[in-house]
DNA sequence: CCATCTTTTTCCACACTCAGGACAAAGTCG
DNA sequence: CGACTTTGTCCTGAGTGTGGAAAAAGATGG
């Protein structure tokens, strides 16, 4: 089921477009005070817009002391499909042109059981979505996966969590199957443009975005626009050396952040703890679910448990010595830590802080904020629409 | 002596200008391949700009066929300076508008003597250049510091090893001074954007630039802008931890890299091994010398001294480290080392791309040229010449 | 040496865009 | 109810840029 989405006709209506996207319904004579173009000018532009269905009058605004002005907003029936495809889960989310979510999904699945399997999966939430009347169609989507992609093409390149994906057409193939537009990112760069767009980076050019999920990335944005690097990998700061001649990784080196400080990691340093008894807590745990995750060490310190609680703080630590260079190196206005293991919340965040103040010189962490995402689990759904709405409201 | 230099009226001449400046004498007809512009309206533009003297007419092109064309060039009156204002030593140069040097001064001096000596000196050289018939008077100048720089206002913030400067109006008492426009910069940026215009780095968007003199900076170049971070200290990788409880460091921790590897820490490492007996060639030297510094550790090296080389290689291993995570991180196309002791050459290389090419991922090394920059002295200069051009071809 | 073909440049007419003013419509406020 | 404010529409005039025609300058081939 194809849906022509008519698209701007020049930078000025896609300029338009986004403001009403990113501040919601707004009069004309607003959109006249941001935009700088003559009224003349912004009717004709405005008219255009109404003319192709990309946004509809919306009755009238108050008044600001003279003659009420029309409301304008984005037309009410587009809809993005955000898309967050996970080490072992998927998220897909609907969102309307405002990119505010109006449904969202979430299934456990594993990555390594390869694209057609997981697009399966994908196109049949997709399709829940829809049949619960949020959707008739789509007039864009964006799929985050964890891994390295060649952004033009939208394909994934030699993601090593990942065999089976490296050079699959993931555009190209949903593309066809969804009848819409697709971009393809990194889950992590979808992220970090989540929060920028709805989350706490909000109003920030220049942040980091670290993510702790199974392994450990990094979104880069620089001037409000995600660095993606000239291969790709950019952000992929979990095989970056945290402590020399540490455990050995699966990429073949050792002391790799990720190797000593990430989900997966975090999961067997707990299953060690409690097969070693030095946490009932675990132990008891480990006992009942046949083995601990991310989760349970969260769960454990959040009833106190010394040795999730050390855990933690033992692993902030070694991240924060990894975020501490990229703060020296790059001097970001804020750095936002989410991800799946956001439930560590606090400790963590107060290990890094530490770290990163002690490590880095006084007028790069001077006024540098070190924040949890806001997001949640929808962060880089919201990410992934707001990568599509970017590429629909752009000059065809 | 204030000089009134013309500026261009809109985007277009700008343009123009800028490719003439990056491409050296060019015919109407090849700009018009060059900037998708109708000819008449090019004709109009072109003829703009010849009457305010910005460019002339420069002769006949050869025939491509048919009609010969009329040569366009910048004005050869035009010149910039460009001043690299280091730890230890002042690097003043003239370039005509297509940024070659007329002209090259050296100083040694010492950067705490404080802005203003620093400025007396640079002052007396610029006008021992203009003596020399280089120049009449300037149409812009750039200046690059080795601190960070509020870069809007031209103003050092908190510079470590520069005392005295801090706050110290850099552009607006030069500009005075010189009567022309002037643009401030860390060094290290400037070194890059030279690498960038002139040397190893043309044509590469993404790339690092990697100075280690007195102590160690990188510049990052993103998308072809000098990305400078929220505070004017990004790259300043010198206090960026490389071993973990390793040397006390200025900055009040301790495994700096800064500490382990720099033009002084290199010098302190000599003299100990000079001192320790461990190295005749080095102890001669520091008995003639009374110290050493850096290039003797190269001189050492090139003689062959078994304890300077090692010295290079034990501290090219260092960089590397720290430089692989910078790699894992910002993913670029391109990485350069340059400074002083660029004269370690091929032995530092070699152990910088043993470390990253072991550290990080393949993807992101797979087709990673490192090498040294190939302007040697003249490289922070020429960046300079750059910065303010870029300023002064710019609509005013 | 001349005719023909190319390339470059200039000139010009036409179409298009856009800013800004005038005016009508719709409200507020006293 | 009248004066003032804000918003929206219409219209004109200035300016800009495109593309064609033709002239200028040279190359090529007989």
């Amino acid at each position: 089921m194809r849906r022509m989405t008519a698209r701007p006709e020049n930078a000025h209506q896609a300029r338009l477009l986004r403001l009403l996207r990113d501040n919601g319904s707004n009069s004309r004579a607003q959109l006249g005070d941001l935009v700088d173009l003559s009224r003349s000018k912004l009717a004709v532009e405005v008219d255009r817009l109404l003319e192709t269905g990309l946004v509809v009058a919306d009755g009238l605004a108050p008044s600001r002391g003279g003659r009420r002005s029309h409301n304008i907003r984005l037309a009410p029936t587009l809809r993005f499909l955000g898309v967050d495809i996970g080490a072992t889960s998927i998220d897909v989310a609907v969102t309307n042109a405002e990119l505010e979510v109006l449904g969202h999904l979430n299934q456990p699945m594993d990555v390594r059981e390869g694209p057609v399997a997981v697009f399966e999966q994908v196109l049949s939430m997709a399709a829940k979505l829809k049949a619960a009347g949020l959707a008739e169609g789509f007039d864009g989507a964006g799929i985050g996966v964890p891994g390295p992609v060649r952004f033009p093409e939208g394909v994934p390149v030699a993601p090593p969590i990942m065999p089976g994906w490296d050079g699959f057409p993931v555009r190209e193939a949903l593309s066809q199957e969804l009848g819409c537009p697709v971009m393809v990112d990194n889950d992590v760069n979808l992220m970090a443009m989540g929060e920028q767009h709805a989350g706490v980076a909000r109003s920030v050019g220049d942040f980091l975005c670290v993510k702790i999920g199974t392994g450990i990335g990094c979104g880069i944005v620089v001037g409000g626009d995600v660095h993606r690097g000239v291969t790709g990998s950019a952000g992929d700061i979990g095989h970056i050396q945290a402590v020399p001649d540490g455990r050995p990784c699966a990429c073949g080196n050792r002391g790799c952040l990720e190797a000593h400080f990430s989900g997966a990691a975090l999961a067997e340093d707990a299953e060690q703890a409690a097969r070693e008894g030095r946490s009932a807590y675990l132990a008891t745990r480990l006992e009942t679910a046949g083995s601990l995750t991310a989760a349970d060490v969260s769960a454990a310190a959040a009833a106190g448990d010394t040795v999730a609680l050390e855990l933690i703080r033992e692993g902030g630590k070694r991240l924060g010595q990894v975020v501490a260079g990229l703060v020296s190196f790059f001097n970001p206005g804020l750095v936002v830590i989410g991800g799946g293991v956001t439930g560590l919340g606090h400790t963590l965040l107060a290990s890094v802080r530490t770290q990163v103040y002690r490590q880095s010189l006084p007028l790069a962490t001077g006024n540098l904020p070190i924040v949890l995402g806001e997001l949640g689990p929808v962060a880089g759904a919201i990410g992934a629409a707001r990568l599509i709405s970017d590429h629909v409201f752009s000059p065809a």
